[in-house]
DNA sequence: TAAAGCTTTGCAACCGGTTGCAAAAAGTTA
DNA sequence: TAACTTTTTGCAACCGGTTGCAAAGCTTTA
């Protein structure tokens, strides 16, 4: 059915090595030859198979592309530019998702029997082990948006969480908000951990007030609704929230408006991310940015460079968050 | 650095075919070569080598997934779904962003070069011509959400757009609203002209009046909102918008809001697709649900049935839609 | 126990490419 | 024009697997 080689250099009434040659960068290949197999190429509609040529060759440009968060709003950009990211550097993403049905340890299995060149582990949720079992594999790994570590054993890019908890407090502080509270993403998320170590270090260091802690069952609009429903029906309202992230702090919000209350006079609210959805005039949602075309930028250069030069020793690089500001704060006074 | 079949055969003293035949099921391998095979491959860590395979095989259990949505966040669920129901099925996708920068061509040679075993075109916005390009380069090829035609030359997976115009007539109708506007996707868009006249031809069939149509940009929040800023500055408003998509109308909505109008006691608005954030209390969106998880469990059959036995003639497949009533149309008097 | 039938195994060719090596061709120099 | 370089080319082996075929091994039957 498809056009192999073989034909070509029958055709063109040369060798195979010859049409192999042709179609390889930097081989040795006189002007009249080239012109032949070209030609023959192109009659007969000839593409060299990237699979087969990926036996000798030793690389696929395949990458594995491996999340666990599908459900984050945020997501969807993060897969936009990670795939155009790829795309434009020859990278083709062979997509994972993770969950309850399919495991961490069937998709190593899987990326090593597709000879993947490298894999990005894209989650904020998924444990430090993931990344390390494809490290352990020999698989060149980065995990994007994963936790800072002092000596990690492989490649982070993300931002400083604990840096991201100190400017919510900065930001509340200066609006002169005394009752604050902290309703964070799943305690068990190390995100939500090192937000809200920062967040008490900086309230500490400038002598500010001891913040309410909750934290909601997952980064969502239902859980960050739930948990402040529940907080609305059984305590006093804080008089500014720092919340896990925006999707969260918007499910809050709905729950605040809801119970009569109003953003920003009543209540403040502060998220983490800024995506997209939390510029929309309706929601207008004060958060800290993530710099994502940043982190993903940076993720694919750091696999790359794995590409050609492996075995650097693993780096943790944390990329700054930045204020935005919008409407769910009350103005500086 | 890899352990190939080589190495295995070695180890347990056997031939290579023997290793090659207890990785294949249907192969003839007696208890005894199976049992020694496998404690040699599980002692040096082997796993069959996918690539190597489909050169004789000529299956790779790649699936191109090829989309230009990646702005719309009703597709975040779109792909959750596609990559879990493939997965299920043992296939791969190989996702593919298609954009200004990387046009529906180079994919094409792309996944021929990937040796694909199918492709699934995953869009509503991009013309019929991209999947017939798979399907004339001989590879397996499904449209989802795609067009609806009675001679298609690919086979179609979507909704039945104008069953779905009627059910946004019939609902404003049975409501009593009177003055009608319909609010369109980019004029362009094949999905917003069946919408339209499914649309117009109930209100005529019902003896209703004739709406005033205008169209958005993109199926965009930007797009809904500044068109039905424009609505709202230049005419005076209808009773009620059918909008081309649901995103579309969250922007819509957030202009009315803006303008001091009150949802649904002033203007009602009705869209398409019901995407999680439609069901938001703070957004509340009455709304026609697209099937999303048959049109996408029925395209991956569609799929795998090719793959078993090719060259059934194509067929396009009509989904029906179903109205979710949510908060904003006024109840029927 | 020999003949017949079925199962298991290894050989060797093949899938569609790449590449080291040596021979052939072309280009330089004297 | 001969001797020497340099470039171009084809051969053959290889990448990591699969598979048709025939020989070998094992059962069954007479």
């Amino acid at each position: 059915m498809a056009i192999t080689l073989n034909d070509v250099a029958q055709r063109a009434g040369v060798s195979r090595s010859a049409v192999s040659r042709t179609f390889t960068d930097g081989a040795s290949v006189s002007k009249v030859m080239r012109q032949k197999v070209e030609d023959a190429a192109i009659e007969l509609g000839y593409t060299p198979n990237f699979l087969a040529r990926s036996l000798t060759t030793r690389s696929t440009k395949l990458i594995g592309l491996v999340s666990d968060n599908f459900h984050n709003p945020i997501f969807l950009e993060v897969f936009d530019q990670f795939t155009r990211g790829l795309q434009d550097r020859g990278l083709r993403p062979l997509l994972v998702n993770l969950s309850e049905t399919y495991q961490a340890s069937s998709s190593l299995r899987m990326l090593q029997q597709y000879s993947v060149d490298g894999v990005i582990v894209a989650s904020s949720t998924l444990p430090p082990e993931v990344s390390e079992a494809f490290q352990r594999a020999g698989i060149p790994v980065v995990n994007s948006f994963g936790r800072f570590s002092l000596a990690p054993k492989v490649d982070v890019v993300g931002i400083d969480d604990e840096a991201c908890g100190q400017i919510a407090a900065e930001t509340l502080l200066v609006r002169g908000y005394k009752r604050l509270a902290f309703l964070g993403g799943p305690q068990a998320a190390t995100s939500t951990q090192s937000r809200l170590r920062g967040f008490l270090s900086e309230l500490q260091r400038a002598g500010g007030p001891t913040p309410d802690i909750t934290f909601a069952e997952a980064y969502s609009f239902e859980a960050g609704r739930a948990e402040m429903q529940r907080l609305l029906r059984e305590t006093t309202p804080a008089e500014a929230y720092f919340c896990g992230d925006d999707v969260l702090s918007i499910g809050a919000l709905s729950a605040i408006r809801d119970h009569g209350l109003r953003v920003p006079e009543d209540v403040g609210l502060i998220g983490v991310n800024d995506m997209q959805m939390s510029g929309w005039q309706n929601i207008n949602l004060t958060t800290i940015a993530q710099p994502f075309a940043e982190i993903i930028q940076t993720s694919i250069d750091v696999i790359v460079d794995m590409l050609q030069a492996p075995k650097q020793p693993a780096q943790a690089r944390r990329l700054p968050c930045r204020l935005v500001e919008r409407g769910t704060l009350r103005a500086r006074p």
